[in-house]
DNA sequence: GGACCTTTGTTCTTGACTCAGACAAAAGTA
DNA sequence: TACTTTTGTCTGAGTCAAGAACAAAGGTCC
């Protein structure tokens, strides 16, 4: 009874996909009556989720009427906050942000005062793309740490002090009066590239390698958080090195010897001005070989541990981004050489393995998405048509 | 509409689990008014999917009637296929069984051979069991290779010959007239743990440890079978020694170095008579030093491999089962050492990580979990509805 | 012990929703 | 221009869940 196929959320997601875009096909995709289908339709027109946008050829009948997405139905909010650096976005329905900006604001300044800064921007973005509150359906956060997804809390947050069980989501719906999603930044960058696919795959793995490592994972076509909201956590996998001690205190960690921080330290230990990452890659970029050479090793490391992660979850696809992800070829390269020899065969048959299309803007699209859904999916329709009504 | 919370299915998986024994208990869970519920309890007792129970204590008003699963609404025919060894049961409907057998029939004998003899031994044991054939619902089959689900076919097995690409579904629907499901081994003992616990866990991971090594993933309370029915793979997932060269054809797979097989080929050369697996617990429960010793090495490693795995899913519970788990306290307590050193804190601060309940019957349980699932899911219901009326 | 309350379960009416079929609209086709 | 095809709307009938009234069966309190 909640969320079935005749549901208007339910034929929503058939139009919003592609799948369907006039009723006679909505009839066919759901074995609804005609009556049925068009009644919802109406429904969803009213509501303005639905947009009539002409007509298509005729194909011996009556011609029929296009159905289309409006995308314009309203917007939400997305942030996604990093140790230093932010991006802040007011999007619309397709996640197309409408109005964004950058800013630095250190994680470390504590929630009080991050959260304060968002607001305020959020209330700029809104007022620069025009949009009035009302218009405004719901909110979406990546944070650069663990969260406990079901309450909007950031738990145990290593480099986030002060942010320790802080309760983000109820600060920010007390705010602004509409749904507020919380979610790790690599999530929600799994979830941007996902939404970006043009045919989503079921089981994808997301790798961002930027100063650290880390992975977000959707599996059966949901986001696997795990059991504390610690999943994806795969810089802190123990490989090879015992002797390189990670910023976690534990030795021999993927990304004390692959992440970009640790490829800056090697390369400005052997003579190089290498502070950050980006300074890794433009060595590389500019033809480096001990840079290249160190690159390669990298790749072939978090290859190693993807390997394993084949073997273990089967996945469709394989998305690598984060900075370090820019430096050319040779990464990726490594990546597929090691996952595809140390895989079994029946386990990469499927498997693709390439650069993230979204680059930068994964995670600011990925808060989006997350907000669109929670508020597109069958129950948020609901709350919608009770609103306008 | 197809499976909401009022459907006669959801009323009943909340009698079957324990959530609700009585119509007031149903009414509060499901929020649906007390004459729906009466109605669609009414249809569940027409069908004798439920029975009356007597009645329970009065809580200060009129005493309410206990309701109760019907575990003798019907039977399902569960088989767990091994590469020599195979156990066939017919079972009811919470996976008790009603008669069961075991037998050493060869996989390699081919499909046509196989399946005929399971055809036969299944038409026994509904003899035996004294079950008429109508009251037979659904059947489960575990098989010791990868099988694509959706199809019911074996794919690419590497200890099959002559099953690769064979129909085993339609080869018994087609016999048995009832839902034959088919999944690798190792999955249905997954579901056959799970099934067990108390309290199922949304995220579980379920360690063999046999002649090989293999695992099965309950991911988000559903089995996770990757994009080729090859999840669960951990056994050839390649960890140190590159020298030793796995049946698979590659070096240092982990079950090369740990698998039962491989315990028992070094202990043979160190002058041991171990045959197989057995033969190494036997040695190890006799307190034979270097066959402790050896077991304490396949533990680390497993360990290592495992505590990945818990950095990437960060999963609730970990099951160790197959024939070496029974090797004493040294395995597991190696397991669990090297997996809470090497993961992070965050992702073990709920794993618990025990040997399995079931012990042997892990997988015949699993599979006939598996067709009651199937059976009695709010789709099979509505079959089975129709089916008497 | 009897009046009253509480809790459980059933019956009956009402309203919402879906479907099928009739009807209308808008094209192509002969 | 008449007919067919396809799309979309309208209407009456049937189904299903909700709510309220009613019945049943116990406890509680004086």
């Amino acid at each position: 009874m909640a969320g079935g196929s005749g549901t208007p959320g339910a034929l929503l997601k058939l139009i919003r996909d592609g799948s369907a875009t006039t009723r006679a096909e909505l009839v066919d995709l759901t074995g609804l009556a005609r009556s049925t289908v068009s009644q919802r339709v109406d429904s969803l027109l009213a509501d303005r989720l639905l947009i009539e946008a002409g007509g298509a050829p005729s194909s011996g009948g009556r011609p029929p009427t296009l159905l289309e997405f409006n995308r314009n139905a309203g917007v939400v909010l997305a942030a996604d906050l990093g140790a230093t650096h932010s991006r802040l976005a007011v999007s619309d329905l397709v996640a197309a942000p409408l109005a964004a900006i950058s800013g630095e604001k250190p994680i470390a300044d504590g929630p009080e005062a991050v959260l304060s800064w968002v607001e305020t921007e959020f209330a700029r973005l809104l007022e620069e793309a025009q949009v009035s509150e009302e218009r405004l359906l719901g909110v979406g956060i990546g944070l650069p740490g663990p969260v406990e997804f079901a309450s909007g809390r950031a738990v145990s947050p290593p480099i986030m002090p002060g942010w320790d069980g802080y309760d983000v989501r109820s600060r920010l719906e007390r705010r602004l009066g509409v749904p507020v999603l919380v979610d790790n930044d690599v999530n929600i960058m799994a979830l941007g590239e996902w939404w970006a696919m043009d045919r989503p795959v079921d089981d994808f793995l997301y790798v961002k390698i930027g100063t650290g490592i880390g992975s977000g994972l959707i599996l059966g076509g949901h986001l696997h958080r795990g059991a504390d909201g610690a999943a994806g956590d795969i810089g802190h996998i123990q490989v090879g090195d015992p002797t390189v001690v990670c910023r976690c205190g534990n030795p021999g960690c993927l990304e004390a010897s692959s992440g970009g921080a640790a490829l800056a330290r090697d390369l400005r230990a052997a003579g190089y001005d290498t502070e950050v990452t980006r300074d890794v890659v433009a060595l590389v970029r500019a033809g480096n070989a001990e840079a290249i050479q160190a690159v390669a090793e990298a790749g072939r490391r978090i290859g190693a541990v993807l390997a394993t992660i084949v073997n273990l979850l089967n996945p469709s696809e394989i998305v690598i981004g984060g900075d370090l992800a820019d430096a050319g070829a040779e990464l990726l390269a490594r990546i597929r050489e090691v996952v595809y020899r140390r895989s079994t065969a029946l386990s990469t048959r499927q498997l693709s393995i390439r650069t993230s299309e979204l680059g930068d803007d994964a995670g600011i699209t990925g808060a989006a998405a997350m907000a669109i859904e929670h508020v597109l999916s069958p129950s948020g329709i609901r709350r919608l048509t009770r609103e306008l009504a």
